[in-house]
Order: structure tokens, then C-alpha cells, then sequence
DNA sequence: GTTAGCATGTAAGGAGTTACATGATTTT
DNA sequence: AAAATCATGTAACTCCTTACATGCTAAC
């Protein structure tokens, strides 16, 4: 049943979950979800649109000729029923390689449509994975085996960035979590709480 | 005149010109070399060195059957003249995607093996890169425009992580270039500076 | 005697890239 | 009138992965 996975499609679906839009404007905002480096280049972008048609996950509506007159075509796809099905099961499941960086940083981006739950399981997830990260590079310091300055210095530096990661995803959970209960109406200042709100990770760090 | 690039590429080479290896044994190393994540499959590594040999870049030394007797015959693989060259050509020129997260780690984990302006040519073209992001990143957040919460800590985070591998690097910077005259010894002991991405990119790739 | 590790490969295919081809519209 | 930007696509290729196929040896 065509487990095409991929970061292009989930992110091609993401963002026609937001609103319905043709395939060059995709391609810009595509750069803002990507990062912009990382940029999809058409001859991926509008391939995998076709293939998404046929797959049934998205429709374009020939209708109407959108808006200005004149222009050539524009293709404005948006998601079928089933696209949106497909969109949530994507970013809920926790297949082979969904918490890659990559994959990860596509499914945080959509997290305003994403339900609490759902959000949680992503961030688990993707803190899980870095755990096995950073045991692996800790161990590997530990025994050192004849690394050179530069290696070693290298797997010190690794291994920081992903504990700082680790302890950016808890705050995060945390903060999810407590907002689970109060669920409706204002949750209150979110934003400057990552500060904070259960920094039990060892706070050495001053710069 | 096959620009053929690619990470797997320059790690092999790179590790070649360590020592002598054989297939199965490269993969191990490479674990190393590109992180534990990442790990290469046997479906490309023998691929790549048959091509790396028909290109007449590294040779296999069919002579000695190797160490143990009995084993199935190990196919052992060392640099040729014109692969060392290639791999110095490699090591120095800043392709158009050199300073890629895979490219910059795979060119770092072999500085020992290389010269010291080539280092600092290395070190500096990553740094100009990241300056790049940064700036991008920082121009985003200024200019906000409607970001939800969720992207805008994505974007805080991800520009934090980036920040901090500047400063790693004009650290490194700083060293290899007082080193020039110096010897060994230290690599910049301050404890509490590092950021991202070793072999792999912790997801502050993109912004 | 069977699992685990050593050792090498091939075939098929996935996910994307670059380069090419085309044409309309707006700006300079 | 030239250049930029909007807009859509195709063909060939790259780099890598998964799954398969083979066989030997060491350890449990």
C-alpha cells in the first residue's frame, strides 16, 4: 500500500493540511519547513504530487482557474479524506527512521495541528532515540581507545550538543504535559516558561 | 573524469590511508567514522571500492592470502599514488557542498592526517557556512511573522545551536592557528562551549 | 548442532538531484 | 526589448538502502 515514507510527502501533506495551494508556492513554503537549505528541488516536488494525486491523498480542483486570469494553469492541489487520515497516521507513527533529524524536525513543524497526545509520542520518541546517541558516544569517550585530539574532540562536542538536545525535549514534555491537564482555554505563559519549568538537568552550564 | 563525491567515498579513502583494509573491516570503521548512526550497508561499500578500484584509486595486494589461513579470502584494499592525491584533492576543495553537516564531520575525523592550512581552510569555509544560517535564522525570528509557538522554538533552538558551533569553531580556529608554531597538547580545554552536529547533524541543521 | 560473527557480493528500488524544455507575465 | 519571476513538467542520473544469496569458522 505504497509506505512511501519520505520527508517531501509528509511535508507536501502538512502543509496542504494548512491550506490548499499549488505546486510553486509549495515548493517556497517547503523551504521554510525544510530549513532553507535543503530546499526540494521541482523535479522531486512535482512528481511526488502527481504521485500523490494518483494515490488518491490529494485532489486539484480544476474547476475554477483560481484568481487572476491570464497566468497559465495553476495546479491547486489540497487533501482528500483520506490525505488527512494519512497525514495523521504518518505523524503519529513512530516508523523505522521517524525520529531522524530530518524526519523529526518536519513532524515538530506541524505540531499546531497536531493532537497533545500525538505531540508527546513524537517527543518521546525523538528523546529515546537521542539517548541511544548519547550512550554510545559516552562510552566510547569512557574507553578511549587511541583517539586522535581531533576525534576525541569531535565526540566531545557530539556529545554536548545531544545532551543539551535531551534536555531542551524535557523541558518541552514537560511543559506538554502540564498543559494536558488544563487542557481548554488559556494555558498560560507557555512561552517564556521553557526557561525553567523542571530544568532538573543539571545546570552547569553558564556562557 | 568522474567527480563521483559522496561521503562513503572520502571515508574510504580516508581510512585507506591509515591502513590497509579489507571490506568487512572498513565497515566497522566507518561506524566510527561517520557516527554510529549512519552506518553504511555492505550494498554500497563493495560497490563503491569496485569502482574505486576500476578507477585505479585503490588496489587490492592479491599476493598473501592474509594472517589466518582457512578464512574465506579477505580482499585487501590500500591507496595507490593517484588515491592519495585524489584523497588530498578531496580533503581541500570546497565543492560545492563540502561544508554540508556529513561532508564537514567525514573532513574533520581525518585531521590528523592532514596539513594544517588545509585545516584551517576546512574549519573556516564550515564556519562561513554556518554564518550563513545563522544570519538567515536570526532574520527570521526578528521578523516574525505569525510563527506559532512551536516553530518559534524550533527556530529559538535551532539558532542557539547554531551559535554555539561558531564559537566551537573560532575556538578551534584560534588553537590551530597559535598551534602552527606550537606542537600538540591542547585543544581548547574550555569545558562548557560546544554545539551541534558531529558526524550527523543534530537536527540544528536547518535554520 | 545451532547460533553468532566473519566475509563478499548482486538486484531492485527509494528518495531525491541536476539539467533540460516550455511558456506566460511582470518588472526594469 | 531584456530580465526576472511565475508556473509546470520530464529524463537521466546519483548515492544509497533493503533484501537476497553464499559460504566459512568460532563459540555456546
Amino acid at each position: 500500500m505504497s509506505r512511501k515514507s519520505g520527508v517531501l510527502e509528509l511535508a507536501v501533506l502538512g502543509l496542504l493540511h494548512e491550506s490548499p495551494l499549488h505546486g510553486y508556492e509549495l515548493s517556497k513554503r517547503l523551504k521554510g519547513v525544510l530549513g532553507p537549505l535543503r530546499a526540494i528541488s521541482y523535479g522531486s516536488l512535482y512528481p511526488c504530487l502527481s504521485s500523490l494525486q494518483r494515490a488518491g491523498l490529494i485532489t486539484t480542483d480544476d474547476s475554477a482557474s483560481e484568481t487572476g486570469p491570464g497566468r497559465r494553469k495553476k495546479n491547486v492541489y489540497k487533501l482528500t479524506a483520506e490525505g488527512k487520515e494519512r497525514l495523521q497516521e504518518q505523524l503519529a507513527e513512530g516508523g523505522p527512521s521517524a525520529w531522524d533529524d530530518d524526519a523529526f524536525g518536519v513532524r515538530f513543524a506541524f505540531f499546531a495541528q497536531t493532537d497533545a497526545d500525538v505531540r508527546l509520542r513524537i517527543l518521546e520518541g525523538r528523546r529515546s532515540r537521542l539517548e541511544e546517541r548519547k550512550e554510545r558516544a559516552s562510552t566510547s569517550l569512557r574507553t578511549r581507545e587511541k583517539l586522535d585530539r581531533y576525534t576525541l574532540e569531535l565526540q566531545r562536542h557530539g556529545l554536548e550538543a545531544v545532551e543539551r538536545e535531551v534536555r531542551w525535549l524535557n523541558e518541552l514534555i514537560a511543559t506538554e504535559r502540564d498543559g494536558d491537564a488544563v487542557r481548554p482555554n488559556r494555558v498560560p505563559s507557555t512561552t517564556a516558561s521553557t526557561a525553567t519549568t523542571l530544568g532538573q538537568a543539571t545546570e552547569g552550564d553558564h556562557l
